[in-house]
DNA sequence: GGAAACATGTAATGGGTTACATGATTAA
DNA sequence: TTAATCATGTAACCCATTACATGTTTCC
């Protein structure tokens, strides 16, 4: 379903597009909130395309079909936004991963809080890097800015979490942790 | 792979147990984090035999099957927790929302605001009173505490965003909305 | 005897990822 | 002519959810 919304959602800021451009703006928009790769776009299309709410309103160059959205799918994403309450299960990897440590002995729990912090880091690094370049080239609608900021958010959330938990499990070590000392050959 | 993981986990903090038994202690610990319901787990268990991760030790009343798991299943789940790299794939109907909600007028935008900001208060009041309980009773391991407290810190992060983002949108209509004014006959 | 909880499964369906497969157009 | 990019699809497989289906034990 969210899917469908997405893809709804995009030709309504677009206009009438083709799969390949969808599958393109979706990329570098909704993708960083909601993934989506080509292979799942076409056949959606095609279904969308089937139950009425989308059109192909004319073939281009190349098999090129360009889709609009029908009164129906306008209907379908306005109700949807207005009527429909987010799921939002949470499916972390991270959160398995803080969950089982205690299977592991504190200084390789410590190493695996070591990598996942590096991991969200660059994530973040990422983020926030986009962030900028869209602020500055205003190529982003003011909505998607949001929906960044949501997604940069919750990584800050989740490096302050890594570091607040490698703390828990054993201070004097994270102390220890300061640049130019790795503190795994002198533990004094 | 995260759901053999996690059973995985749960029977190395457990000892010999049942997929019942799995289940139950799934519902009330990984699955603030991870879901996974009883017809997902008896197939995923029998797999496991099959892989050599776990064993059937012994067969109880009613046909309960007893497992363990074996040498190469908590190789597996040590190795998991020492070499993988959890991937954090943003899955948000929220953000799907926020992004799509410029297709909106202001007021039904902040409507549709207001109702995700009280679904996320009431899923943070749950998680909290869960905390609560689970601090007392001392029921929970240590690393189970860390992963309900990032499941509490990612929905005071929702929130916080969902209320900044309303009012970015429109800061009057906001600052408007005090206890006893619902806001939606007289305009002020 | 009947309800509740124990205990285990399968089937149908939907959603998502990776890999496979094909062909047209454009620009170097 | 050949590489890049445009453009569209299918197939195999995995994971997850919901509903269906069955039988046992315990306790009232």
């Amino acid at each position: 379903m969210s899917l469908r919304i997405a893809l709804l959602g995009l030709l309504s800021f677009s206009g009438p597009a083709s799969g390949y451009d969808l599958a393109k703006n979706f990329e570098k928009s909704i993708n960083y909130v909601w993934q989506a790769g080509h292979s799942q776009i076409y056949p959606e299309l095609a279904k969308m395309a089937a139950d009425g709410l989308i059109t192909v309103e004319a073939e281009g160059p190349r098999g090129r079909k360009i889709y609009t959205a029908t009164r129906e799918g306008v209907d379908e994403l306005r109700g949807w936004l207005i009527a429909h309450t987010p799921s939002d299960p949470v499916r972390s990897e991270y959160a398995i991963q803080a969950y089982l440590l205690q299977l592991l002995d504190p200084l390789e729990a410590l190493a695996v809080l070591g990598r996942m912090t590096a991991g969200i880091e660059a994530k973040l690094k990422g983020l926030e890097e986009l962030s900028a370049v869209k602020r500055s080239a205003a190529e982003q609608t003011r909505f998607g800015t949001y929906a960044l900021d949501l997604g940069i958010r919750h990584a800050h959330t989740t490096l302050a979490w890594a570091r607040d938990t490698a703390t828990a499990i054993s201070p004097e070590a994270v102390e220890g942790r300061n640049p130019g000392e790795t503190g795994s050959t002198d533990a004094g």
